[in-house]
RNA sequence: GCGGCUGUGGUGAAGUGGUUAACACAGCGGUUUGUGGUACCGCCACGCGCGAGUUCGAUUCUCGUCAGCCGCC
């Protein structure tokens, strides 16, 4: 198997694990939070700082590498590693979730989408061999599954409809698959907020031999509970000697409840997204860099952060920074809030050593300035 | 000293004899979850240089006054 899970230890407290996972581009522990690098960048950070965080992995997507410059030129680099000048593990994503994100330009049938360029207004189509064959040029470590991410809300009747052809999509994917010897294919729960769909596809899905799963649809919107009730519906279905990944999920109340029912991977492109508009995830909560109180305020944004901005810079000199319209300040909000989740994760894997999983996640929560019924998703 | 032009929020700048003075930028606050994000959403002049007059009503008309700019002595 190309990617291996090895399960080293479960919280007494909850379903947290921690174990580790292997690829050609070096191993690393879970749970793992992955930085995203949609367009072969991790927005504004180099390779060798994505690294010096703490990430041993991260994403990158086939729909906006496919579009621009194009599957064949990172191939003909000697694929996504070369190309952007990173060693480790990396993961792309299908192409699914444009399916969703890009919903006003798309028709789904079941061949594939039919999509129009963001970009020029080309008509394109995407299918699963399209896709798994983009990925495949790509030559990332883990490669997905080509899904539909159903909005959420979504009526049952269309949710079953899109279950069984995302189900269709995955099997049609797996067998065009054509680097089985160096890239793992992970399947993509869906299913929406219904647990017999979830279950359904989860065991469809088990019958094929995809190296790890994941659960989809979520963070498209849907409240708090909600989320948590796709997890918890979904989670008992799947197998415990492949690695889990949640997609899209970003805040540290959503990573921190994944955690607890034992998923290992998660992805999300918050913490660099709100860092480029001066937002900074803090043990005491967001900072909002720009707001005036910071005017003064020498102190790091983090008193208890390791990370080369927090041991280096101020909040009054980063506020001057994005006031200023300096790339800088994007760079420093950057690194802190990777860091921040990947020592949160870090910090994770340690207290499910020490079988308190729950109590280090109440006690993040409290110092966050939320606790777990609070309505905020963040 | 004389003549002309102009005076609207932090800035630039619309506008009208009568409901809440357009817009932009700045400022202030918020949003962002498998990145279509130099994005998005709020708030921000009880007042239109000052004083008086005309009018039912004036930022808008008239007179005076002050300030700035231009020109002429």
């Amino acid at each position: 198997m190309v990617v291996k899970y090895e399960f080293e230890h479960k919280c007494k407290q909850s379903n947290a694990r921690v174990g580790k996972i292997s690829t050609p581009h070096g191993e690393f522990e879970t749970p793992m939070f992955m930085p995203v690098g949609t367009q072969a960048t991790v927005k504004t950070l180099s390779p060798e700082e994505v690294k010096s965080l703490g990430s041993g992995v991260i994403l990158s997507n086939t729909y906006h590498l496919w579009l621009r410059p194009g599957a064949d030129i990172v191939e003909k680099a000697g694929g996504l590693h070369k190309f952007m000048n990173y060693d480790r593990a990396m993961l792309t994503d299908s192409g699914g979730f444009q399916v969703f994100s890009l919903s006003d330009l798309r028709k789904i049938d079941e061949e594939g989408v039919t999509f129009r360029s963001h970009l020029d207004g080309s008509k394109l189509f995407m299918s699963p061999e399209i896709s798994i064959g983009i990925q495949n040029k790509l030559g990332a470590d883990i490669i997905m599954s080509f899904d539909e991410c159903i909005p959420y809300p979504a009526d049952y009747d269309y949710v079953k409809k899109s279950v069984d052809r995302t189900l269709r999509w995955a099997k049609r994917g797996l067998d065009a698959h054509q680097r089985k010897d160096d890239q793992a294919l992970f399947g993509i729960v869906q299913g929406g907020v219904y647990p017999e769909l979830r279950e359904y596809c989860a065991n469809e899905l088990k019958k094929h031999d995809f190296d790890g799963f994941a659960i989809g649809g979520t963070s498209v919107g849907e409240p708090k509970e909600v989320y948590k009730e796709m997890l918890d519906m979904t989670m008992p279905h799947l197998p415990y000697d492949k690695p889990v990944y949640v997609m899209g999920i970003g805040s540290p109340v959503f990573i921190l409840e994944a955690i607890e029912r034992g998923v290992d991977m998660f992805d999300c492109v918050l913490p660099t997204r709100i860092a480029r508009h001066g937002t900074a995830m803090c043990s005491n909560g967001r900072v909002v860099i720009r707001n005036a109180k910071y005017k003064e305020d020498f102190t790091p944004l983090d008193e208890e952060c390791d990370c080369y901005t927090c041991q280096n810079y101020s909040k009054a000199y980063i506020r001057h920074l994005f006031h200023a319209d300096e790339q800088f300040g994007q760079r420093l909000v950057s690194i802190h809030n990777i860091r921040f989740l990947i020592k949160m994760v870090e910090d994770s894997r340690e207290a499910i050593r020490n079988d308190r999983f729950v109590d280090y996640k109440n006690e993040f929560y409290k110092k966050y300035g939320l606790d777990e019924n609070s309505k905020t998703n963040f």
